[in-house]
DNA sequence: ACAATATGGTTCGATATAGAACCAAAGGCA
DNA sequence: TGCCTTTGGTTCTATATCGAACCATATTGT
């Protein structure tokens, strides 16, 4: 077997444990999440109304799903569940029969609000235990895997 | 509000942005490996049994939850799977009684060897589209992080 | 106008993950 | 020996995620 296979099977070999190590970060950083959320709120919940407070609400749950690159009927669990515990509400589309849209109720920016304290610390202990320079090069690179796989893996840009 | 306190709170966007980006990251590439796995394989599958046949089969299903840093009742879960699937026999412990063994088939085997050779065409991609020294680089930094997040949740390393 | 197709959303079935309660065997200790 | 605690695993329940099938409304093509 000559030198090119064995140093390219080795580079595979990092790549597969760059994406392990990917999953076990996005485990651990969920658990430690939810364990500050309330009740019955997961990282999903938090992420929807974040965003819809972030960008705006009164978006349609396709273009949620298609702004977190999720299928659609996860996007409509989600919302469910939000919509159960009060922090969303749905209301026909204006002009699309078919559609929806989804807004932020005032217990869903309290929600919000809450939970970007809760979380603030566990965030600024990992700045503690890293330097500025690493995150700012990790998040660099995260992203530009994220940009490549997200273009690998649907050229085109749908969701739905 | 002082400079201290808004870049403080800018370098705690960061920081969640990088979570962020971990979280999507890991989804879309499970996704990218899950559609490689034949039939109901599932990437918790492919890596009980890489696992086994780099470090050695017969191990507890304790034992192996730990080395995931999952729940033991998660563990039980993917091992029914991959029992169901054929890919490992559980045998009693010889020396503890409430123990079990776990054991890859030959099945097993062949699946892993498939599992890998479908999966390096993606691997490949990734390779092409970064540099070596960016991938290096991730890998370090995130090796830093998920060390860290690893004994900021469990001081002392219990998982069962 | 009308049939064919495309789109927005939900439902169904499957796997994944995790906390809590539970059971059975092992180990410690009087 | 017998009780109590610890440990290994499973079960129960709940949320998350996703493909496939499905329904209703829109849009397109003729």
């Amino acid at each position: 077997m000559p030198d090119d296979q064995t140093s390219r099977e080795a580079e595979l070999r990092q790549t597969f444990a760059i994406f392990n190590e990917v999953a076990i970060v996005a485990q651990l950083s969920r658990t430690m999440f939810e364990a500050r959320l309330p009740d019955g709120a997961g990282v999903p919940h938090f992420s929807l109304v974040n965003h819809l407070t972030r960008v705006r609400d009164g978006q349609t749950p396709l273009a949620l799903a298609r702004a977190f690159q999720v299928p659609k009927n996860t996007m409509t669990h989600t919302i469910s569940g939000a919509v159960k515990h009060g922090w969303v509400v749905l209301k026909p589309h204006p002009t699309d029969g078919r559609s929806k849209t989804v807004w932020l109720t005032e217990a869903g920016r309290a929600f919000r609000k809450e939970a970007i304290a809760a979380l603030a610390p566990d965030l600024a202990e990992v700045n503690a235990a890293t330097t500025p320079e690493d995150r700012a090069a990790l998040l660099e690179r995260l992203t530009e895997l994220r940009v490549f796989l997200d273009a690998y893996r649907d050229p085109k840009g749908s969701s739905g």
